[in-house]
DNA sequence: TATGAATGAGAATTCATTCAT
DNA sequence: AATGAATGAATTCTCATTCAT
C-alpha cells in the first residue's frame, strides 16, 4: 500500500487529576458504546464526544487522534487477556495440558463476552494496527508462551517448540475472533472450546512422543 | 448496530455481450490493483474507474455500488479456493491425512501468493460481508468438508465429526489470513504449514483412536 | 520551521471542455472576490465555492487544494507582468534607460491597479510560496533581465552586472508590494515611480562610468 | 475587507513587579522560539505557553490576545533598529554618504542575523499590522530620516528630498526582508549591501548635482 | 495570581452516487 | 451505452479564548 500510515497513538496528556481520569474513562466508555451500537464504520470522534457528553476538543485533549482511542481500547483488552493467560499458565500445580485446556476456555469465553466490541474493534484494526505501540504489544506474549512451552514440551527441539507455540497462539487468537462473529449458544461455545483443546492436546502429545 | 446494512450486491446487469464482459474484467482487475497499491482505506470507485480506464458511470453500470465490486472479488477468490479444495480432497487415491496435508499447504500457499489483496480485502470486509450473498457462500464448503470428514473419521460420531471439520476449516481460514499479514520467507511458510498439518493429523488420529 | 510543506499545486484536471473552462474562471474570479472582500485570513475553499455558486466538491475537482487556487492567481499575475516587462525591455528603438523608466512606471501601475488582491495574495504567500512550481516561476525573469542588462551596461563586468540586475528587480518587486499597501493618489504614485527611475538611472550611469 | 479587525494590542497590565517582568520576557522569548522553529502557521498561544513553561492563562494575563504577542515582538525589533539607525545617522563626524553605506550594511546584517524570526514575523503580519499601535511606529522614522536627508541633500528641494528619503527607506526595508528569505553566504550579503549602497550614493549624488 | 481543562466554531478535504448530455 | 461533472454531507482535527478552581 502506498501510505502505511503509522499514527502516533500515545496519550497526549497523562490524566493526573481525578477529574481527568474520569474524563478519559467517560470517553473510552462512550467509545465502546459507539463501537457497539454504530459499528466501526460510524465510529467518529464527534459521536464519541457527543455520547461522552463532552466537546470534541476535550476528546482531542486526551487522545491525539481517533486511532489512539481505538488503540487504547484494544490495548486495555490485550492487557487483561495477557494477565489472565499469564496467571493461568503459571499455575504449576496443574499439568500443562490441563492448563492449556483452561486457557482455551478462558480465552474463548472472554472473546465471546464482548463479542460486539471485539468485532467492531477488529473492523477498525486498519486504523491503529500499524502504530508502533500496537506492534510492541504482540511481543508481550512471547515470554509467557515460551516459558509454558518449555514446560509442556520439554523433549521437543527449541525450533519446533517455538513454532508449535506460535501456531497455538495464532489459532487461538484468530479463531476466537471468528467465533465472536458467529452467533452461538454458550453451550456450543463450550463444545467448540473442548474440541479445540482436544486438538492442541493431541498435537502436544504427538510432538512429545515424537 | 443501528444500520445492519445489507447492500444489494448482485450484478446490476448480466454482461451478455463480449464487450461488457471485458469491461467487467477490466474493472475487477483495476480493483485488485487499487486494493494492492493503495489499500482498503483508499479504495474508491473513482480510483478503480481511473485505473480501469473507464468512467465512474461505467463502473456503476455494472456494479450497483462499491461493496459489490469488493464482494465480487472475494467471491471469485472463494470460488477458486473452493474448487481447489474440492479437487484435492476428492482424490481418493491418497489416504485422507495425506490429502489434508496437501490441502493445508495449498491453502496457505494460495493465501500467501496474493497476500496484499487478501489483506486489503479483509480490511474491507465490513463493507460487503453483511450482504446476503456473502453469507450464502460460506455454506458451499459444508458439503465438501462433510464428505471428506466422513472418509477421514469414519468411526467418529457425526456431531464430533462435524465440529472437528468446522474447527479445521476455521483454523485454516483465519490462520491463513494471519500469515499473510506477517512477512515470512517461503521456507518459513512451508514449515508453518507442516506444523499445522501435524496438528490436524494428530487431532484426527486421536479422534479416530477415540 | 519544522514542516516546510510543499503542497502539490498543479491543476487536477485540464479544463478541456468549454464548460469546465468557465467553471475554472468562475472559481478564480470568486477567489479574487473573496480575497478582496474578506482578506487572506478568511479565504476558505467553502467561501470561494459559495461565491462561485458551485459546490465545494467542484472546486476540488479543478484544484487539488486551497494553495493551488492562490498559486494560480499569483501565477496568472506573474505571467502578465513578465509578458509586459518582456515587451517593454525588448523595444530596442528606445535607449535602455528610457525603457527602464517605462518599466518602473508600468510595474508600479499594474501593482497599484489591483492593490487589494495583491495585498491579500501577499498575505497568503506562506500557503503557496514553498511549492516547487512557485519557485520555478522566479527563474522566468532571469533571461529577460540578463539580456537587458547586457545592453544597458555593456562595459560593466558580468558579476557586477548580474548583481545590479538582481538589485533592481527585487527593489521593484518588493517596493511595488509596499506601495500597494500605502494608500496614495495616482499622482503620488507617478512621482514615486519617477524617483525610483531616477535612482536606477543614476545607478546605471555611475556603473557604466565607473 | 469586511472586518478590518483592529485588535486591541497594548499590554493588559503593566508588569510592575520583577516577577511579572520576567514572565513577560519568558513569554516573548518562547514566542521567538516558536516562530523560529514552527513558523507563523503553527504559532499558537498554547505552544508559546508550553515553551515558556507557563500556563495559557498566564499568557493571557499579560497579553490580551495572540496578536499582541506578535506585535510586541515586532515593536521590540523596530525599536532596536530605529535606535541603531538613529545612532549611525547622527554621527556627524563622517560624511553623510559614508554613514548611509554603514547604515545599509548594518540594516541588512541585522535583518540577516535573525532571518528566521523576521520571515515568520512577516508571515504573521496580517495578524497584527492593522492595530493602531503598529501604524504609529512607522512615524518614528520620519524625524530621523528627515534630519539626515537635510544634511545629505542640502540643495535639493524639500519635496524631492522627502520622496528620496522615503524611497531609500522602503527599499532598504523591503529588500532586507527579501534577502532574509533567499539563502546567501555572508560574503554575498556583503556584496549585495555594497551594490545597494552604490545605488543610493549614485542617486544622492545625482540629486545633489541637480 | 496562576492554572489548564473545556469549549465549539471552523477549516480542509474526500467520496459515493447521480444524471444531463 | 458511456461519460464525467457536480453534489454536499461527512469527517478529522485545530485553536483562540474563557473561567472555575
Amino acid at each position: 500500500m502506498s501510505k502505511p500510515r503509522r499514527p502516533q497513538i500515545s496519550l497526549r496528556k497523562q490524566p493526573q487529576q481525578a477529574r481527568s481520569a474520569e474524563l478519559v474513562s467517560a470517553i473510552l466508555e462512550a467509545a465502546v458504546q459507539v463501537l457497539t451500537k454504530e459499528g466501526a464504520q460510524r465510529f467518529t470522534t464527534a459521536r464519541v464526544a457527543e455520547r461522552a457528553g463532552v466537546s470534541v476538543g476535550s476528546v482531542y485533549q486526551y487522545f491525539p487522534n481517533k486511532a489512539a482511542i481505538l488503540f487504547r481500547l484494544q490495548a486495555d483488552e490485550w492487557q487483561q487477556t495477557t494477565g489472565m493467560v499469564s496467571r493461568l499458565l503459571a499455575d504449576t500445580s496443574k499439568p500443562p495440558l490441563v492448563r492449556l485446556r483452561e486457557l482455551v476456555h478462558a480465552f474463548i469465553h472472554s472473546e465471546f463476552e464482548e463479542a460486539r466490541v471485539r468485532m467492531a474493534l477488529n473492523d477498525a484494526a486498519p486504523l491503529y494496527r500499524d502504530a508502533v505501540e500496537a506492534q510492541e504489544m504482540n511481543h508481550a506474549w512471547d515470554g509467557i508462551i515460551a516459558r509454558f512451552m518449555r514446560e509442556a514440551l520439554p523433549r521437543v527441539a527449541p525450533g519446533r517448540r517455538k513454532l508449535a507455540g506460535e501456531l497455538v497462539l495464532t489459532s487461538l487468537a484468530t479463531v476466537g475472533e471468528h467465533l465472536s462473529r458467529s452467533e452461538r449458544t454458550p453451550r456450543a461455545i463450550r463444545a467448540y472450546g473442548n474440541a479445540m483443546a482436544d486438538m492442541f492436546c493431541a498435537y502436544f502429545n504427538s510432538l512429545e512422543a515424537g
